[in-house]
DNA sequence: TCACATTCCGCATAATCATGCGAAAAATAA
DNA sequence: TTATTTTTCGCATGATTATGCGGAATGTGA
């Protein structure tokens, strides 16, 4: 029968293909397509450079630089946010009344608090009132700041350290 | 004398070049090098593939692609908006009821509001159910607008000034 | 079911881009 | 100035990516 139920045809592969290739790409730092072949290899799909290339074009990926200077592969911005917990730095310097951590996405910096701790946090950051914030919001035991474009997450998390006396 | 004043000596010519590159990628939607290279040569700066493809490293431009999906030179954010008023645009127009100015970060516009205003301004930018503004996130004295990643920040100001009647 | 359009994708290859190397200019030091 | 180091950049070429083509799978319509 031409409509046969076979779970894997082309169709079907090629969405989970893409949706793998999306994980990859947002968990990892990859410069090449060879290496995201290799990759997705390992997870099971095999493919070849030709169309990965046409995969990369679906899914809008852009190859960029990261922080180092090396070219890899990214999502838009849109995707990029799923990589919040796993991929950025995590400080765990910062420890004493209220403010637990900082984590950083994008150009947003999360500090963590104790519940309650927040807002005074908050106001730590704010009343300083330093070029490279450019606002705060804080929540129960959460605090965001959203840091100016061209700011290093070395000086904002300096910023931060130093603007919180508690940490 | 070696010290001579001719002032096209080759690091004077990189500079520029390199500045001629920007405006070039900024206002046009190139492709290649190579017709970044006769792109620059009308400008009246010969230079090879090689070099170019070192310039654009280093301005770290990136290949992302445009609305129609074809894949064209770009600047990263941080310089984009540079030209128009150094690193983010404050606008002072905001001036009333609470509201103070709004400033940009990546797709993030971050309204300032006087203490205890920011919900009431919030609320003012929700209800409209402006498409180019995902949500918004209210504070004591700051909103966080999260924007649609398409839409530019000229047209979302405009949606947020028009919201806040206060404005 | 059969005819026809569409999608997917590998292959081979074209197109595009990055880089090692060496020469020359420029900067810096002595 | 002269010596020494650093920067710039073209050339040739290697590395990487995009794509025309064709075949197979799938979808569509009658």
């Amino acid at each position: 029968m031409q409509r046969n139920n076979q779970k894997h045809n082309r169709t079907v592969k090629k969405n989970a293909r893409q949706e793998v290739l999306r994980m990859i790409i947002s968990s990892q730092e990859v410069s090449t397509q060879e290496e995201l072949m290799k990759e997705l290899f390992k997870a099971g799909y095999e493919s070849t450079q030709s169309t990965l290339s046409r995969d990369l074009r679906q899914l809008q990926v852009v190859k960029a630089q990261n922080e180092d200077g090396r070219y890899v592969y990214m999502l838009p911005h849109r995707q990029m946010f799923r990589r919040v917990s796993d991929t950025h730095a995590t400080v765990h310097q910062l420890n004493s009344l209220g403010a637990l951590n900082v984590k950083f996405s994008g150009n947003l910096a999360v500090v963590r608090t104790l519940p309650g701790h927040a807002s005074h946090v908050a106001y730590d950051i704010d009343k300083m009132c330093s070029p490279l914030i450019l606002g705060t919001i804080a929540g129960d035991d959460t605090v965001l700041v959203i840091c100016d474009e061209v700011a290093s997450r070395a000086d904002v998390l300096n910023a931060i350290t130093s603007a919180v006396p508690s940490l």
